[in-house]
DNA sequence: ACGAGCGCCTGTCGGC
DNA sequence: TGCCGACAGGCGCTCG
């Protein structure tokens, strides 16, 4: 699921609220509930469930695709891999079928963490740099300049779009948005990075802001069964658009596996290197 | 230094 | 209808 507009959607829901819902900071823990241990990444379960009663939410933040809770003592880390969901909602409210994680909460709320296939995961540690530190910048840090992002490009030797999807080089970035931004810059995705000009690098950086920005706007993407309330999906211009025209030039969009994922791009926009 | 292949999981969809 | 393969917003591991 989840790449960084829709974390950021979740962090901005837990923040502020909704509707109805509360915002869940300065709420204090009244007790969690582990219904698949293997959602529990550290510490064992005894340890999470005895440690994590009674702290509060102090600040919500995201870094990455990682959730980054702050509690009292210790941080609460949560990755949501491929269809996990992390949602406020009434205490009273019933439990539905792929839930993992309950945190129940002083409010007559609870914190929900869904999880149809699994691989989500949950940290509760004290320091949370040993799990954040290995990621590489933030897309928006603005230490990330045109020229710091194209000597990184030049670095690497791997194509352009497993380069960009992987987290240590940028934190953040997954398939959809990787080929959108790829198709906004007019790149093909097996592209080698190092051979990317410095016109290319600007205009790729550029392309991946702005779709970044445009995801978070929309409140992210609903695609699948998967839906929290965002509409970016409407707004794809390749990702899983394989057959239908090209939105710039008509040319059939088309498909093809790199790095064991679909790649969408338009053979007449973003040329072969 | 790479990428391919696989494991982790459940669910949906299309074809036969 | 039922079965079966392909596929799905991610990532860590091996292996060559």
């Amino acid at each position: 699921m989840p790449e960084l507009p829709e974390v950021e959607t979740i962090v901005s829901y837990l923040k502020h609220g909704r509707q109805d819902i509360p915002s869940i900071v300065g709420c204090q823990i009244i007790q969690a509930e582990l219904l698949w241990d293997k959602t529990l990444a550290e510490p064992d379960v005894e340890g999470f469930l005895s440690r994590v009663n009674n702290q509060l939410f102090q600040e919500i933040s995201r870094r990455g695709k990682f959730l980054v809770l702050k509690l009292s003592f210790d941080w609460l880390l949560i990755h949501l891999r491929m269809s996990g969901d992390l949602y406020v909602e009434s205490n009273l409210a019933p439990n539905l079928s792929h839930n993992r994680l309950l945190v129940n909460l002083n409010n007559g709320h609870r914190l929900v963490f869904n999880d149809p296939r699994k691989f989500g995961r949950v940290w509760l540690v004290e320091n949370p740099s040993s799990i954040l530190d290995h990621l590489g910048p933030e897309p928006f840090d603005k230490s990330l300049t045109q020229s710091a992002f194209h000597q990184r490009l030049q670095c690497s030797h791997r194509k352009i779009k497993p380069l960009l999807m992987d987290q240590a080089f940028l934190a953040g970035m997954g398939n959809i948005y990787t080929d959108e931004a790829l198709h906004m810059a007019g790149i093909h995705p097996t592209t080698a990075s190092s051979t990317l000009s410095r016109e290319e690098a600007d205009k790729l950086l550029g392309s991946i802001r702005f779709v970044l920005q445009e995801g978070i706007k929309r409140q992210g993407a609903s695609i699948d069964w998967v839906y929290r309330g965002g509409d970016f999906q409407n707004y794809f211009r390749v990702y899983q658009r394989t057959g239908l025209p090209c939105l710039q030039c008509g040319t059939p969009i088309e498909r093809l596996v790199i790095a064991q994922r679909s790649t969408h791009y338009c053979p007449v926009c973003q040329p072969q290197g």
